[in-house]
DNA sequence: AATGAATGAGATTTCATTCAT
DNA sequence: CATGAATGAAATCTCATTCAT
């Protein structure tokens, strides 16, 4: 994948040597990560990437087209993954389920990258008009559409708030994953999911279901 | 109220006009607010509170620190109130609803001051060592106590997490505040405070509430 | 005796308080020595000199006048007692070593004064047009003055060059001064005085007096 | 010769464009000698080298570091052409004529130089630190090896101070030159080169050379 | 394609100095 | 007389960015 699929003044020559664009990207990711964007130079950046100043220039058209170019590929793989996976994954429940671990796992498995999504791009209005921005946003519409399908098949209550459980479910994940970045805290993001969704589920689930699913567990249980 | 209560070398000679302090403070709330801390410089802020560049630097000594001075006058007042209040707010229950609603009204009523904290502070790693962190600290623990307060009297169910259900509110509430700041939707933020609180004491609300179902759950427990 | 009697827009106003105006310029000196004129700030002279910034300019026009204020009353006082002493001194050869004594003491007993004469004021052309300078050039004159007494009562050489003898000892002395103010070395500058007057005594002396002494060594070196 | 053998933070691309690197540095010398250091701003020393005030700190990284680069270069000259040339000079009286004439003319043949040097540099506590200054020390021991040298082969007297002496010397060349470096007097400061080894010769040499008139003086004074 | 070298463009910050009280 | 408060006026230095090679 190219190494610049950002909007704004993208750079004609845009393919090059794929692989060096690649080796920017992850040497600017750590640096932001590690200075924030203002205090990381380009030079940080073209020494940590074994590539002088100017060549940065060859890839990415400037400092912040280089920081908005970073969630590009992840976030298209992240997207395109969900897409693919969730079809087949049954229920409503079980999606949501899915849904929270691959949002919260997306940043437990790259620290960096989680670092630089919430302390810098989240707070730039630039990247509102970025590509990647415009990913996330489908990203996003998954959430709706599972919760709407819960809703049709009676496993979330019908009088649920997609949008607000949505912000209850993103808000939480970007909360934590704020901390982590910021005080180290907790040593593992990604054993919250399940709290994460059993905790929103008990909210959002419909009484019968509830009901149901449980005699049937204590059922079994009490079986064996 | 003085000026500058903040940590990070403060001016000794910290009184002189409190006015002219609280001046500089809200034309700097304007500017980052409009314009990021970067973006803004300290000659705009000057020609806003109608002072020189230099009277800025008697009053703050640095931009960083007139940044991180923006928010603690108002935690402060925001937290003693909330110390103020809770004591006489009746169960757990309407205390969260309480809290949830100052949160964010907090964000609602100051919108300049919303898009600071949400678009600057939180992506500060220096904001951590302010002192008007330590408020937001204390105020954080309120949270912690109305719901150990609803697990004892019985209003909250006694195996919900605290700390995940704090996440989940605060992390909404910013998520929630953070999009009106990049966004400006939705027009009126305090109107989704008690669509948080419903969603949230559905989620957490103790059994006798909700009577039938809950009866399964018990069951379970006593098989075992 | 007023605190600025110096050339560049002296004050009008001077006599005020004569004990502050000394207290500050006690202070300046200090301060001057120790940081230099450049890092040092008019605040810091304030503070030491217990007055506030704008009391300094009540007694000096400006940080640099107050700076050229610092030689005038220890050079004038120098010169007077100089001009007083002189005369009742038998001799050219006794008459050069009470100067050398004089103008080497006068550093050795005032280090901080001899460390801003030495590091401050003489790389400054401003100083030049000074009251204090003009002290200094007659204090200068009298040098030449025993040199020429000298000459004429046959106790120098009369193929001395009175300007180049007086540079070589005004030349050493702030060399040896301006290392002390510097380095630190030596401990006891005074010590160096009859040296030099020693040295240069030797170079310049008549053969006639140079006789007496040499008779003895060379008995001496007979006898050995 | 590279641009800047200076220590203090020195610049690790010090290579760069060696003709630039000098350029800058000769524009420094002169607009240093002409304005001081403090009076002389970056931007004036940019323009008379036709680079940018940028361009300047790509090749010193600061202002000081600009200035204490100035003399590395020409002393380290000095320095290596005393030592070639010394040994081929008979005599510690000729050395001592060789050296006067070569450090008095080092000041008169680059009067920027000297301006610099004695106005600046003199007065300066981080001028210490440097490497140039390692060989102004080297430099001065020259001196001490020719008095030692002197004294043994006779030359000199034996009980000469040979610190003392060189005190006198460099004192004296420093006092000239600085005097010629603010009041532009002598027109031609070499000329004092012999007036100086003459005085100070006249002083130190050994009275051997001195012989016949001793001795007559000495049987007069006998007799008396 | 890669880069060494040069620079344009400012912004923060510091202080000496002023002046009304 | 003393001073608290305010500010005008710069200057250093930093970097993102460009461009010729």
């Amino acid at each position: 994948m190219p190494a610049n699929p950002s909007k704004i003044k993208s750079n004609s020559k845009v393919l090059k040597n794929p692989l060096k664009g690649a080796a920017i990207l992850r040497a600017a990711q750590h640096i932001f990560a590690k200075k924030g964007f203002q205090a990381a130079t380009v030079s940080d950046i073209a020494k940590k990437a074994k590539v002088s100043d100017a060549t940065i220039y060859e890839y990415f058209s400037s400092k912040e087209e280089l920081l908005f170019s970073i969630p590009a590929e992840t976030i298209r793989e992240y997207h395109e993954k969900n897409r693919e996976i969730l079809p087949h994954i049954q229920g409503a429940a079980n999606k949501l389920r899915f849904l929270i671990h691959r949002h919260l796992g997306l940043y437990a498995d790259n620290p960096d990258y989680a670092t630089v999504v919430m302390l810098t791009l989240k707070g730039s209005r630039n990247f509102l008009k970025t590509d990647a921005y415009k990913i996330v946003q489908s990203s996003a519409r998954n959430y709706i559409q599972v919760f709407e399908e819960g809703i049709q098949n009676g496993e979330f209550r019908s009088d649920i708030k997609p949008y607000l459980v949505r912000a209850l479910i993103w808000g939480s994940i970007e909360h934590l994953v704020t901390r982590k970045s910021l005080l180290g805290k907790p040593a593992d993001l990604l054993d919250l999911a399940d709290d994460i969704y059993d905790t929103i589920f008990t909210g959002i689930r419909s009484s019968k279901q509830d009901t149901t699913i449980h005699v049937n567990v204590n059922l079994k249980r009490t079986d064996a």
